[in-house]
RNA sequence: GUGCCUGUAGCUCAAUGGCAGAGUACUUCACUGUGGAUGAAGAUGUUGAGGGUUCGACCCCCUCCAGGCACCCCA
């Protein structure tokens, strides 16, 4: 490969392959979240660094954002995240809108991070929040309809979980525990880690916390603790919702599941595969406070996002995605010769005038033209050759089992109609 | 941003410091009215880029670029 321009690190190309996947994947995101009547928006892709500078201190914001200035010299970012945006939006209309809102986007984010795998630079995001409510039944529809999307891609509840948690059950156990409020943040940081970090090497880090053994012993337990949310009423009623919803088989209760976010103050959950191989596939929770930070009332709320980046190579590994490169109903007239070309292109005009998608081949060896449809992964090939111009019939092949059947031409559409 | 590993034909990978190869895919033909097989022939590379050491570098050294693994962070 020499001297082929390089594209920007960590970007991705969509050949039309990918495209098709990446539309497909719109598709299923799109109906699980028109199933609950969740509408979509959009906002720009730049954004002033002020939107974002509201929550500083933010690793996100300050060190995965891309900044540059624009040709006046204002600071301008490309959006790192949806939810300022959606914060900003709500936030300006907060007296028009009819609350709850029930919201979602898909678009693409960046962020300047170190690539690998399921992870990039540029990536689209499935972003869904209900907004103005703070009941558990929100958050137990937005787990709804993270799993009728699991569902729906063809995701089983052994190959994929919404593993779930309570930020404010957590708090309560740490301060069982004996966890000052100064040592909570670091803390609950370190139980979002525990899975990365070996054994020893995290109890070290606990003990230097100000921790002591009998502490790091009981918070062992705690995260060993699948019935954990029993203790709480609002997992209990979240639960039961989940078994009313039907998704009881996709979510699972871990008293592992953090979040890294700060904003968010009570359920939490994250989904992946069951056997860890993969990253999170999408990560939310429950917020008690989306717009405060950009000046507009307080609101509650519950959202997760997807990235489409792991959850691709998810769908992969399980051969979930299906391949037609082309829509494999589209028709293939083929051409015989110079002098037939002119019949050819007529019979294709009138095949796409009744609404069949038609690719017209060039006049060329019938079999290249066979065999690039056949690459193409079409179903169906028209044959008009001499024979067929003199009888007033088109073949009409099946490119899967190699059978073909002359068919009159004034019954072609017909035909043609029931086969599909 | 930190540490480590990798980079050879479209793809998967070979090649003790000594003429860059195989499989597969591709093109053409056997098959001038038919694509999944078979056989024959053909084409394909600045060995990621640039520098250095050497009589000689895919191989050793340096820098950069890209990808991957772990961290950081997170979708």
């Amino acid at each position: 490969m020499k001297n082929v321009i390089k594209s920007v690190k960590g970007t991705r190309d969509f050949y039309p392959d990918e495209m098709a996947k990446r539309q497909w994947l719109i598709q299923k995101l799109t109906e699980a979240s028109e199933a609950f009547g969740y509408q979509m928006y959009d906002g720009p892709c730049l954004e002033t660094i002020d939107l974002y500078a509201a929550k500083s201190g933010e690793e996100l914001v300050k060190e995965q954002a891309f900044v540059f200035n624009d040709r006046g010299g204002d600071p301008i970012t490309l959006r790192p995240e949806l939810t300022p945006t959606l914060a900003r939006m709500v936030a300006s209309r907060q007296n028009q809108l009819t609350f709850p809102l029930r919201w979602w986007a898909f678009g693409p984010f960046w962020r300047y991070e170190r690539p690998q795998k399921g992870r990039t630079r540029e990536f689209f995001q499935w972003n869904v929040d209900q907004i103005g409510s703070d009941s558990i039944q929100a958050d137990a529809e937005l787990l709804a309809v993270a799993a009728t999307f699991l569902r729906n891609v063809g995701l089983t509840p052994d190959q994929v979980k919404l593993y779930i948690n309570d930020r404010q059950l957590m708090d309560g156990q740490l301060s069982k525990i004996g966890i000052s409020a100064e040592q909570k943040p670091v803390m609950l940081h370190l139980i979002d880690r525990i899975d990365k970090l070996p054994a020893d090497i995290w109890d070290e880090k606990v003990l230097a916390e100000g921790l002591n053994a009998e502490q790091l012993k009981a918070i062992r337990e705690l995260l060993e603790n699948q019935e954990l949310w029993q203790d709480s009423e609002q997992m209990r009623n979240l639960f039961a919702l989940l078994e009313d919803l039907g998704v009881e088989e996709y979510v699972a209760y871990d008293p592992k599941i953090i979040r890294g976010l700060d904003y968010y103050t009570g359920t939490v959950f994250e989904a992946h595969t069951v056997n860890g191989e993969f990253r999170a596939i999408l990560g939310g929770g429950h917020y008690a406070n989306l717009v405060g930070d950009v000046g507009g009332n307080p609101l509650p709320g519950v959202g997760f996002a997807m990235g489409d980046v792991v959850i691709m190579l998810v769908l992969e590994a399980y051969g979930l995605i299906p391949a037609d490169l082309v829509d494999p109903e589209t028709l293939f007239v083929t051409v015989f010769n110079e002098d037939t070309l002119t019949e050819s292109i007529r019979l294709a005009g009138q095949l796409r005038a009744a609404g069949f998608k038609v690719i017209q081949a060039e006049p060329e060896k019938l079999a290249k033209q066979f065999k690039y449809a056949d690459r193409l992964g079409l179903s169906r090939a028209l044959v008009l050759g001499p024979e067929e111009i003199e009888g007033n019939t088109v073949m009409v092949k099946d490119l899967h089992n190699f059978e073909q059947v002359g068919i009159d031409r004034d019954k072609l559409i017909e035909y043609l109609y029931q086969k599909v």
